[in-house]
DNA sequence: TGTTAATATGACAATATAGTCATATAGTTT
DNA sequence: AAACTATATGACTATATTGTCATATTAACA
């Protein structure tokens, strides 16, 4: 197995694994958007939002365009779609398998 | 936008955003496996994959069945191979992107 | 019951990632 | 060109994650 490559995809992966990301994602779903449009979405700090739009922009998972003094971004690529249905239907089928733990981990005290 | 919910998604993905746990997946798709199994294919330490595999195990991607002094593993849910596809796709789509920032940083030397 | 085999776990050091603050950059308008 | 607006970036601290080593646990078997 050829790790250098599972790196790659890791770190596509990691790009989407942070609340703020996937809220931008999620944010953006519904067309392009200035990043004050996003600030204001997400009522977050204006320089961490500009972070992460550049971190979700170097994965290419988002793209951007310059008028005036905006910026507007927008998704890149449409299957970001389908990927966020694959794990809705992972958290609904876990949801059960979830709530065991917390259970268990209650009883046990851990 | 609540926060706690994208949070709780951004954890299910966290789970798959490393290359162990990543390679471990991947092998598991040809069917369930002991955890020296495992070990032997990833060339890996034992530790590090029993402790990737709870980690994948405790998010619900797989599951474990006991048979002796052995454990077997295997895909819990099935639409992780979509969830891989997806990213496939994605990876593909975006390689002419990533090309063109190694490009550039050659260009710029940055 | 002592020994071996398979797996899991705790402590730890190294590294990565997060968000915040202050500030830089770059267009706009007057 | 000065003031203003929108966005990006660097420095920094806090926190999270990684893999490794040593060791614990559990089952099988002599």
């Amino acid at each position: 197995m050829n790790k250098e490559f599972y790196k790659l995809k890791t770190s596509l992966i990691k790009s989407l694994a942070n609340p703020t990301r996937l809220m931008i994602v999620d944010c953006l779903r519904k067309g392009e958007k200035t990043v004050s449009g996003i600030v204001l979405a997400l009522r977050d700090e204006q320089s961490n939002v500009s972070k992460n739009l550049s971190i979700l922009k170097n994965h290419g998972i988002i793209k951007d365009r310059k008028s005036g003094l905006n910026v507007y971004y927008s998704l890149k690529c449409t299957c970001i779609n389908q990927f966020f249905s694959c794990l809705d239907v992972m958290i609904s089928e876990n949801l059960e398998y979830q709530q065991e733990l917390v259970n268990n981990s209650k009883k046990t005290g851990g």
